[in-house]
DNA sequence: ATAACAATTGAACAATCGTTCAATTGAAAG
DNA sequence: CTTTCAATTGAACGATTGTTCAATTGTTAT
């Protein structure tokens, strides 16, 4: 991580104080590792489409799967990361296994992404 | 992408105007990818970091280096990335190249997945 | 011109990611 | 018990990603 060659320009020394501001509002590492996973679950335009037919009803895999033209496997695999970040819950019944999703944040995010994505 | 058997659960005929539903709310394949790049950009907490920094101030690319404590052609990277997707741009003074956020899309977004993270 | 510094670039590398395929589990029906 | 169907799992594969390294560009000063 650390390079050999010494970085040195010399602004920060004119602005001492925004290193110090920097580390007020800086997040620690674990916070920062819990934030850039959830967005790379987001990243994903699969998982995007999981999660909007999500946003219309509970919905079992088999359908998600018939509904995104995809196999059974690749669903059920990003089904199971959605499911780890705690966006999905599910509940079986009989063979079948509904999802659906955990909260409104899902909702939200998406939106928010879409306001910058569509203007 | 389609596979070779042949998925046929019995749900989706039941509820028939889910299919209907799921098509009207669901956003076309284009919007998908820019909304899942978008949401790839932060999903990497590099740029996290950066954006945090930029979040503060104006800075210059040595700066941010010195900040994170990483080369300067990483951080000149991960830049080029944010510069791409609109989310930072740049102004030249002398031999220093001047960064800051291109608008406040940044700070509602991240704010957006810090309350998922950070609860 | 030449030297020095900030920044960018491209190639290379390991690491991570998403899908497929084949095998397996779990639950219900014959 | 065996079959059948929905779903999960793990290995494998190609594709993408983030950083390092070395070379290069752009700007200023000597």
């Amino acid at each position: 991580m650390a390079n050999e060659e010494i970085v040195n320009c010399e602004y920060l020394y004119v602005h001492d104080d925004l290193v110090k501001r920097v580390n007020e509002i800086m997040p620690t590492d674990d916070i920062l590792y819990d934030l850039s996973d959830l967005y790379k679950i987001f990243g994903d335009s699969t998982r995007i489409k999981i999660l909007y037919v999500l946003l219309v009803s509970e919905v079992c895999v088999c359908d998600i799967a018939q509904l995104l033209n995809m196999s059974l496997s690749a669903i059920s695999h990003q089904l199971r990361v959605l499911k780890q970040a705690k966006l999905v819950k599910f509940r079986r019944e009989g063979k079948t296994v509904f999802y659906s999703l955990a909260d409104d944040h899902v909702k939200t995010i998406i939106n928010q992404g879409m306001e910058h994505v569509t203007e």
